[in-house]
DNA sequence: ACGCTCACG
DNA sequence: GACGTACGTGAGCGTA
């Protein structure tokens, strides 16, 4: 039945990754009921082949026909040049999984699915364009791809599948002002920036059609660039030939390619129903399944509704067995393992040093687990002393040489092909960063339990293993001991460490297996692929980096608080009567309300604790104060306590020897909105409200040289609410730039902005945070310190004037009622377990509902931000240090200051896209100088 | 170990 | 109708 591909043939050749892409973007990230497979394109590519398949007929049908599609992402073209394709985005992680699957489509559909190793579909294309052409049969390329409008021409015409047009030679003229046998000039003088094309700076489409026009070609042009009269052309040409030449190579494309299949391989089938809608049902696409089966006249295939997914996790087959695990002492058996994790593909890794803070460890054993219950540990740096009398250094026997074992792991854990899954990866990334090993890629079970599970628990090995696993694991304490006594890793003997450490990466690799389907499931892929996973590089890396604190601003501020608070103390205790312990809150509510006898403005005494004291808070105090000289005295001293002790004095503990920097860690899994939670030691509340606090962040400066930037989003969160609430008001004031609190404030009080004054818009300000924060009257009043009536009034006119916003509100906590969880914009997930509750427990669990995808969907812009921005920026003498929620802290050159404020600005500003588009622009303030004082 | 207080967004 | 509340964090100190 086969006929001979010739005259009066006509053949079809389809973009295939056009089609994916098409489909990609067009359609919403659908997933398989069933398993939480992401199917959207797959969905979408299937539509587009059967409106294909349905439009061709007629006189212009297709004889003959194949979906062409890339194969891997190397080809000869990268070979030419390494930046081809350089700055394509990542293939988006939903995607990854489809892309076998729309070959599968293609099949069963019965169409020829072709590509080639080494070779872009618009190669294959090409040469079976070509091949048809010299068959004497016709060609239509249905792509809009104009790298393909070099091969138009007699009997090769494009047909753009969206809007249904065909692009004959007149069409390539309009586009590229050339023929189609010139377009390939055309391109190599303009470039292109998708495709990472050089071409010649400074010339685009408009003027390479002017040139080519001009000398007939584009080697004519080469030959002759200087008869060409304007200089800066000319000299752009002469200076960048050898890069003019080599983007026509890059976009020529290859006609004679050897095949090893034929244009009569490709001649029209009609599909096999059976296999057809077995592939839809498998799919679980029941609408197009539906349709298709109507075409073919034959029943649609039943597709089950899936079974509800099973509450618990199957029971883990292998028991734990802390006896199996071995221990690696030599070359030969560490062999073995190298050899079984790149059989596996993939190895649980975990570190074990002699500090929690990575940048004072020295690395001591690392555990490795290949599959359930077949995990190790390699000794590396124990000491003998356990089993010495005396407590000796001695090096403990039969453990490896740490460089010849880190030679042998450093090309795994460096193997792209490989995948390395941690628990807290950030943690081991750093150790192992510090001793010259780039760990990639990673997995982190931390991380995917945070996606899934963030606001049900914490996301620590103990509390996974125990709760998904049903395992407690051996814990550390007995190992290490406590308080004054405790030991470092390194004095753990080896036969324990061995139970102890390979444990860890059993549990973690168990977990990994169970959580690693579950993502689909649970709709966070998208979450953990894009926020959560590629942030742990960008932070081990500001961590490492650290910033400079300067030791003598810090010991100098600490004496001027020191001889500050020494004064206070004398007068307070004269107020008092008797000397007592000012920080002592219980003694100061003795001193005040017993003793003195003093009572809040209403004649009440203030609340007790569950200690059974007065609670002595900021704002009992600033009360008091209204009666009584003492209360101020107490509010200066507990000001000037809390920054000597925690920031003043703490700080200089923090700075690293080695450095003299300050190297935080920033937990990624601890918030459960999304924010980033800075520890050891906190650099996301260094005092900046107090003028007095603010001088603290004169001591975090740049080294010599450099400047510290700070750049900042405004009001983020309340834009973001005005996205997601849809307040056209709110909008509008962030549109037309004006001052968001001045504009609640007039729109609320009828006070024109022109006649503001600052007392309302302070309460209107009060008044935005308390929406952000779930607002009630009494929260209100407290905070603004007015009748709870009167608050309620307020909140009750602004509900008036911006309806949305109670609509928001409504919608939120009925959304967590129903599903148990509120999400971001970016789907992040945080789950609200005590939204159906009764009890107080109640309102807040309410208000954090309402909270959480406003304070969330703002964490997760920065982080795409900061995930963003080590690419951007890489090009300058710059670092970024620190986060601090909606602020970036960065060290740079100062001569390249200014630089880095345009880019990092522009990262910050287009944060969200292309995923969410939001209907407010965000905004970015930028400061620079010295300090963190003078930047901020 | 826990509660109180207070620093930040 | 009463209850008790602003959202999210981490650190240092006093008290048990």
């Amino acid at each position: 039945m086969t006929t001979q591909f010739g005259k009066g043939c006509h053949l079809h050749l389809i973009d295939g990754s056009a089609f994916i892409f098409r489909a990609y973007h067009a359609l919403p990230p659908l997933t398989r009921k069933s398993d939480g497979l992401p199917v959207g394109a797959v969905s979408g590519f299937v539509n587009m082949l059967q409106r294909y398949v349905e439009n061709n007929s007629g006189a212009d049908a297709a004889t003959h026909v194949a979906v062409i599609f890339d194969k891997g992402s190397h080809t000869f073209r990268n070979d030419m040049y390494d930046q081809y394709k350089a700055n394509r985005e990542a293939m988006p992680e939903e995607l990854r999984p489809q892309i076998p699957l729309t070959r599968d489509a293609t099949r069963a559909f019965n169409i020829a699915c072709e590509e080639v190793e080494g070779f872009e579909a618009d190669d294959i294309i090409a040469t079976l364009a070509h091949q048809a052409r010299r068959a004497g049969g016709r060609v239509t390329i249905v792509s809009s791809d104009k790298d393909l409008m070099q091969l138009v021409g007699d009997g090769v015409e494009m047909l753009d599948p969206m809007k249904n047009k065909r692009i004959d030679r007149d069409g390539v003229f309009e586009k590229f002002g050339v023929f189609p046998d010139r377009v390939v000039d055309v391109q190599a003088l303009a470039g292109d920036s998708v495709d990472n094309v050089p071409g010649a700076p400074g010339i685009g489409i408009k003027t390479a059609a002017l040139l080519i026009n001009e000398f007939g070609d584009l080697e004519s042009l080469l030959e002759r660039a200087g008869e060409i009269t304007q200089p800066k052309r000319r000299e752009t040409l002469v200076n960048h030939r050898a890069q003019i030449e080599l983007s026509k190579r890059l976009v020529q494309l290859d006609c004679d390619m050897v095949l090893d299949f034929g244009l009569d391989d490709l001649e029209i089938r009609l599909p096999d129903p059976d296999t057809l809608l077995a592939f839809l049902a498998q799919m679980e696409f029941r609408t197009v399944s539906k349709r298709i089966a109507d075409k073919l006249g034959v029943a649609a295939p039943v597709i089950e509704a899936p079974a509800p997914a099973t509450e618990t996790a199957p029971i883990e087959a292998v028991p734990f067995d802390a006896d199996s695990y071995e221990c690696v002492r030599d070359a030969t058996a560490l062999q073995v393992w190298i050899d079984r994790i790149y059989e596996a593909g993939h190895v649980a890794v975990d570190t074990e040093t002699t500090s929690l803070d990575e940048m004072r460890a020295d690395l001591v054993g690392i555990s490795l687990c290949v599959a359930a219950g077949q995990a190790c540990y390699i000794p590396l740096a124990h000491k003998a002393g356990a089993d010495d009398l005396f407590g000796s250094d001695a090096r403990a026997e039969g453990q490896m040489d740490m460089a010849a074992c880190l030679a042998m792991l450093k090309p795994v854990l460096e193997d792209a092909s490989i995948l390395k899954i941690g628990q807290n990866m950030k943690y081991d990334a750093k150790i192992f960063a510090l001793l010259g090993i780039a760990v990639a890629p990673i997995d982190d079970t931390m991380l995917m339990s945070y996606a899934m599970h963030a606001g049900l628990h914490n996301h620590g090995m103990d509390t996974l293993s125990e709760r998904y696993l049903g395992h407690i694991p051996i814990p550390i304490k007995p190992l290490l001991g406590s308080g004054k006594s405790a030991i470092t890793f390194d004095r753990v003997p080896v036969d324990d460490a061995v139970k102890y450490a390979a444990e860890d990466a059993d549990v973690t690799l168990r977990l990994w297996q169970m959580f690693k389907p579950q993502l689909h499931q649970s709709r966070v892929t998208t979450v953990y692929e894009t926020l959560e996973r590629p942030l742990v590089p960008v932070l081990a890396q500001m961590e490492m980096h650290g910033i400079k604190v300067d030791r003598d601003t810090l010991s100098r501020m600490s004496n001027a608080f020191a001889q500050k608070m020494a004064g206070l103390e004398d007068e307070i205790q004269k107020m008092a009567g008797r000397p007592f312990n000012v920080g002592s809150p219980k003694q100061l509510g003795e001193i005040l309300f017993d003793e003195l006898g003093l009572a809040m403005p209403d004649g009440k005494l203030p609340a007790k604790g569950k200690t059974g004291a007065y609670s002595t808070g900021a704002d009992v105090l600033e009360d008091l104060a209204t009666i009584h000289d003492l209360p101020r005295r107490i509010l200066d001293w507990r000001q000037l306590a809390k920054l000597k002790s925690t920031y003043t004095d703490a700080l200089q503990d923090h700075i690293n020897p080695d450095t003299g920097r300050v190297h935080t860690s920033y937990s990624i899994a601890g918030a459960i909105t999304g924010r980033l939670a800075s520890t050891d030691p906190n650099l996301q509340n260094i005092p900046v409200r107090s003028d007095e606090g603010r001088r603290i962040r004169e001591a975090f400066v740049a080294a010599p040289g450099n400047v510290i930037v700070s750049l900042d989003y405004s009001q983020i969160e309340l834009r973001i609410l005005a996205h997601i609430a849809g307040i056209d008001a709110l909008k509008q004031a962030f549109l037309d730039g004006i001052d968001i609190h001045a504009m609640t404030a007039s729109e609320m009080f009828d006070v024109p902005l022109d006649q503001m004054t600052p007392d309302i818009r302070r309460q209107a300000k009060a008044i935005n945070f308390g929406v952000i924060y779930g607002i009630s009257g009494f929260g209100l009043a407290r905070n603004l310190r007015i009748p709870r009536s009167d608050a309620q009034g307020f909140i009750d006119r602004y509900f008036e004037r911006f309806p949305g916003i109670r609509q928001y509100m409504d919608d939120t906590v009925a959304f967590a009622r129903d599903r148990g969880y509120v999400q971001t914009l970016f789907g992040r997930r945080i789950n609200t377990p005590e939204i159906n509750t009764k009890g107080p427990q109640a309102g807040f669990a309410k208000r954090a509902a309402i909270n959480a995808p406003i304070q969330g969907t703002a964490a997760d812009v920065i982080r795409r931000a900061m995930i963003r921005m080590p690419k951007a920026i890489a090009g300058l003498p710059a670092k970024m240090l620190l986060q601090v929620h909606d602020e970036l802290l960065f060290e740079v050159d100062a001569t390249a200051a200014d630089d880095l404020i345009g880019i990092a600005r522009q990262v910050m500003e287009t944060a969200s896209d292309p995923a969410v588009k939001l209907d407010v622009k965000l905004s970015v303030d930028a400061g620079q100088g010295p300090n963190w004082a003078t930047a901020h």
